[in-house]
DNA sequence: CCATTAACGACTTTATGTATCCATAATAAC
DNA sequence: GTTATTATGGATACATAAAGTCGTTAATGG
């Protein structure tokens, strides 16, 4: 069980965009470049923060992506369920009559790890960076 | 991501192991008759557990596999670590100069859910069967 | 010796992730 | 309006891992 690496490039591409002149978009081409991935890989990736309504987009000439909502309010959970969707990490498939409670624990588990995720905002590295 | 069909079967075996009478040897083809999955394929979930240390396994006539340690001292982490590997579910492929802030979140987020399976046992499962 | 049972390796099949290419649509600048 | 720019979408190829099967070997009890 790994994350994809569609994750990583994303994330980094959210950083940047945080990081970026407010309000001036950014292509994917220089988000590309940065990350040392090809422009229509990680397009793809763009197209799912769009969807998942975290960022927002302009064709044509100047345009590019910037964010949609106030980078204090843009989780890493967020960005994580918009390329890895929403389902649970575990389902079981064996057939008991009851509910499982094996399941129970391991959602539950999966719960502690989402709500870190949910309370660090893409905000907290921005200012880390500064610092630094 | 998802956890493997394979923990989910590693995982309900164990806890029929922690059910079963003790120190009586439970054969592969009960517990793949119970868990409906072929002998085959779940004795290689069966033989990294062995590896792991968390059970013993006997061959010949009346053999089969048992507990090695108290049920009280297998948690739900040590069998997805035998099954799953213990390797980190995220790694940066972003080539920085520095360290990654991304991959520290998230790999705290994971300890998170770790910490969590390591305090769950199956005994406290085999508990809550009894009563029911 | 014989029946039983775990362990191992080779193999097939299927699904998913990674990645590229090309066509299309939308927009801004001129 | 024309052109350059940029995002979106579909088709496709490739690699890797998961899921599952089969046959063989090795060890043990009766």
């Amino acid at each position: 069980m790994k994350y994809s690496q569609a994750t990583d490039y994303a994330l980094h591409a959210m950083l940047h965009l945080v990081t970026a002149v407010p309000n001036k978009p950014v292509g994917v081409q220089l988000l590309a470049e940065k990350l040392g991935v090809s422009q229509t890989y990680l397009s793809k990736m763009m197209t799912k923060l769009v969807k998942a309504g975290l960022i927002q987009s302009a064709p044509g000439a100047n345009g590019g992506y910037r964010l949609r909502r106030k980078q204090e309010e843009i989780s890493f959970l967020d960005i994580i369920h918009a390329i890895e969707g929403t389902a649970s990490l575990f389902e079981c498939s064996v057939n008991h009559g009851s509910e499982c409670l094996i399941q129970q624990v391991v959602v539950d588990a999966e719960r502690q790890m989402e709500q870190y995720l949910e309370n660090k905002k893409i905000a907290d590295l921005a200012k880390l960076m500064k610092t630094e």
